[in-house]
DNA sequence: GTAACGTACAACCAAATGGTTGTAGATGGG
DNA sequence: CCCATCTACAACCATTTGGTTGTACGTTAC
């Protein structure tokens, strides 16, 4: 897809919403919340390869959704605590948005069907 | 990948965060809350061909973040505005599952096995 | 009626995703 | 030291994703 018109902050939101599109992702944060979870123990939990886990784990990361610290040879992963809130600050960021929009013209759209709309992209 | 062990509220949670994943789609959200705005008109403000961004919509709207309704020949978009709460509410029980875990135990997690199967947040 | 518009959908393609196995490098225990 | 454990990473594979073009069909305008 080569993505080259987006900014970091698009991106970063991208790989937000990405990591939290997959159930086992998202199990993991619930697992990792409270932190001190090794990847080989956390992969005991699920039906699939260390390596498998592991990726999941780097898209987390990625995603700042958990960070990992070394612990001797293991790997601690645990939850980002502000994560979450990350998360609903874009959602909020997206609401916002469209509703400036339906604001502007929340009563006078009756019949008005499309009358000044200028997608002025091209 | 064929996700057979998943229920159709975790589907849902999948397609949600899916669909929010794509800067486009978000970009689509935020136009298309203003008021129905037809495919084609929406297809006119990005660079790419109408068929994909049909696709798009599609992808929006089986994640419940638009409808379509026909007006003669156009099909008319517009954002749902649950849609937000409901990525919210599902952020929520993320957060609330986690913090829960946290708070409840500490020291039980050592055979777990199973995974995403059985998550007993009940 | 015919042409133009708006949509739907299929076929196709490149790249990304999510999984596997295998190999190799650190680290800690006997 | 030797070995088991934990991690990292590469190579590979099947499926999905996001894009394209082309075609077909309903609706509106002339």
């Amino acid at each position: 897809m080569v993505v080259d018109g987006l900014d970091e902050a698009d991106r970063a939101v991208d790989r937000l919403f990405h990591a939290l599109a997959d159930a086992t992702r998202r199990d993991m944060l619930r697992r990792c919340g409270r932190g001190e979870l090794s990847v080989s123990r956390l992969a005991a939990a699920y039906p699939m390869s260390f390596a498998a886990v592991q990726k999941h784990v780097t898209v987390l990361e990625r995603a700042g959704l958990v960070t990992k610290e070394r612990r001797g040879r293991e790997q601690l992963v645990r939850t980002d605590p502000d994560a979450v809130a990350r998360a609903r600050r874009a959602l909020d960021a997206l609401e916002s948005a469209w509703r400036a929009r339906v604001d502007r013209m929340t009563g006078l759209l009756s019949e008005e069907e499309g009358g000044q709309e200028a997608p002025d992209t091209g």
